[in-house]
DNA sequence: GTGGTCTAGACCACG
DNA sequence: GTGGTCTAGACCACA
């Protein structure tokens, strides 16, 4: 479910975080689903569960999850947060692209395929 | 010319690392253009020149600029692989804002205002 | 008559706990009133009834009810100590409002504002 | 300067992320200045630099205070966020107190006496 | 068994 | 020397 690359210049604990998120944004995780327990994630992912928890936490605090100490962690669904800060990237990304000579043409059409990849 | 902030995460080194690229994307910076020898921007700048050198470095390794002995750094303009790069991180920026249900028009929207601002 | 969710970060004992409070605060729960018995709540919630049992010997060292041996747990009313307790906190809270800038003018009309919503 | 308390039952990191909060919220720290480094601070309370680092961690993901690595930790002032999750408190603190009969005329008093105490 | 807190000690990147 | 990450292992409250 989760894959670590120990190469990757990222953080363990945000590596696992990113996947959840981009999980929960895709719709694999829906909200309800209950997440691993943390000692079960730290044993298959073969880490600390100090590291899980860390992730698990931060998940929390930005709303994805809710964490019920005895229960378990259970996903919320993606917080609003997420996508108006996607939005702000956004912005900056395609302001960097066009500054650079990138033809808006080409950026709207990238959109377009994949909206139909996406459909 | 280039604004640090020591309160930004990024560490010093990176920061003057993007302002010379963003620069130089902008065209506010042309290819041939001499920059400030390491000494003088630390100077200016009042960092260690090993923080300059470090940045020099990688512009340098990343095609941005060309180092000669006993000459000084001059500007070769912006990398394929920059544009390249971009463009991965624009695919899966939009992906990312397609899965959470964010509209492709809304998108197609914000980048033909940019296009406007930038023309 | 409660409410419990299990998002909710506190335990579900004081969920129990906080309830019964705030509809003896609030006027719904009168003095002689007979709460409903540990196994009956315990069966409606879904719940272990060690966790009410929890909940009802609080609110009794707390003096908010009163528990007879064969006979049930009875409302008392609210303790002088709970509003005592109540103004510490208002006074504290104040406090930090004030030092930070807030006007009292504001927290003045605030109070107001919830008197006629009371009335 | 933080003085912590092992019979409170809240933990340790948020004893001292409530202390920072108190001594910024209250000027005592202002905008700029430095806080006592991680290991410096947890020599000085007798804990584990885990815990400070926890606390100084939270501080900056809410605002409070912005870290650089190598450089240190530096306070930013008190957030908005803090105020309009204060005043929410206020509210609702005030609905239970007249709620349970509390004169809204008594509170008044309490906020001026306390704005005569701030002045 | 669950999440949450804490300790003791290690290593890393940065300047 | 600074903050940041990670491990190994402990104890607690809750259900």
């Amino acid at each position: 479910m989760i894959h670590l690359d120990h190469r990757d210049r990222r953080p363990i604990y945000q590596q696992v975080l990113d996947s959840f998120r981009e999980q929960i944004r895709a719709g694999i995780l829906l909200e309800g689903d209950k997440l691993p327990s943390v000692r079960e994630l730290a044993m298959e992912l073969a880490i600390n569960p100090n590291t899980i928890q860390r992730a698990y936490r931060e998940l929390e605090s930005e709303g994805w999850i809710a964490s019920v100490a005895g229960k378990g962690s259970f996903v919320c669904g993606t917080p609003d947060s997420d996508r108006l800060e996607l939005l702000a990237q956004f912005d900056t990304l395609v302001d960097k692209l066009l500054s650079t000579g990138t033809d808006a043409g080409e950026l709207i059409r990238r959109i377009q395929k994949g909206d139909d990849d996406h459909a």
